[in-house]
DNA sequence: AGCAAGGGAGAACGGACGTTCTCGACTGGC
DNA sequence: GCCAGTCGAGAACGTCCGTTCTCCCTTGCT
């Protein structure tokens, strides 16, 4: 096993353990257990949990990203119907086997406060998706596009939060109304 | 010093320090030393750190939901308001010193997967949340009540925590000016 | 005074975890 | 065949943490 194939392994196995059970309560050990990485070469590709941590996040925040961005823009069939088909594309992920929340939330709210490169990827990935929003937001005919997109992504954080803490799904349902109605006022 | 007054001052160190820091990076040894109780005592009110974290979730949840429910009911004029100073409660909140987001949404994230008890305490939170906004759009004439409760707290969730993330107050802003719009819209 | 009960300070214990080290096996080049 | 380098498996190390134990002091009762 060469050192990128081990990256991607250790990354996979990273990716399933942090966000199932959170970020502490993960130990190295298990890490190489279940990539099949052996300690000596984890220490290579990632020189300290932490980096393995961040490399964790960039690379889901990136695989995030795109795929959200990929189901919008092949789905949505008007500038109109954009914003709507976030929401859309929330429910699916929401009702994932083993969705448990937004992982930047989730590091946010466990290493936030004690490691700044782990709050940082985190705002980065916030600030990413608001800028997406408002790129969603700005081929509208509205008179603040920005104010609207910042709307919306408050209903997709509440959303997220929600459908996590209560399991149920339909959490994209509500927001979605609550966006189409939002849309409805912003196009007057 | 006897046991209530440690409870008390085990209560408050905790929830200072596990709000700030999160939980799993405060040891029961800090507890100790910022509440000045005991090792002994401390383990005498909480056999274990999971029940202190469980009564620590539990006050705040209390003191937590009656502010909101006293500054809505001292505050708002009219059942239509209600709603709204909902929103100025919370970027009241948002503005504290040492705000870092909402307490049930951190826990949840950093222990619900590992401790069932804790993510009792947390849904329990989200659920009275819920059953609070409820009462107050079911006292409006709109056509479904619940559904706007809904919508609402998707918005409280979203703003607590874009604003925890990015320090900013002003979501509140952001989500109250979206709950006009929403409850407007219901109210025709 | 003497004694029992309880409390405080902090040492001690057992386990977990991040990280490094050891050692033996394997590989490729000469 | 031999050497240098690399690798995997796992032991080892140092630290931290939740929890318990020890020891001594105080206090209140007789």
């Amino acid at each position: 096993m060469d050192r990128d194939e081990a990256t991607t392994r250790l990354l996979d196995a990273a990716e399933r353990e942090f966000y199932e059970r959170g970020i502490q309560s993960v130990g190295m050990d298990v890490i190489r257990a279940r990539s099949g990485v052996s300690l000596k070469r984890l220490y290579q590709c990632f020189p300290s949990k932490e980096t393995l941590v961040e490399a964790y996040l960039r690379r889901r925040d990136e695989r995030w990203r795109r795929s959200l961005a990929e189901h919008v823009s092949t789905r949505a069939l008007s500038a109109e119907d954009a914003p709507l088909a976030v929401f859309d594309w929330l429910h699916a992920w929401f009702a994932e086997e083993g969705f448990r929340g937004c992982a930047f939330i989730n590091s946010f709210g466990e290493l936030g406060a004690t490691s700044p490169r782990v709050a940082g990827v985190d705002r980065a990935h916030k600030d990413a998706l608001r800028a997406y929003l408002r790129g969603l937001t700005a081929a509208l005919d509205v008179a603040d596009p920005d104010a609207l997109a910042d709307q919306l992504l408050t209903l997709v954080e509440g959303a997220t939060v929600i459908a996590a803490m209560s399991g149920d799904p339909s959490a994209a349902h509500t927001a979605k109304a609550a966006a189409k109605t939002l849309l409805a006022a912003a196009l007057q």
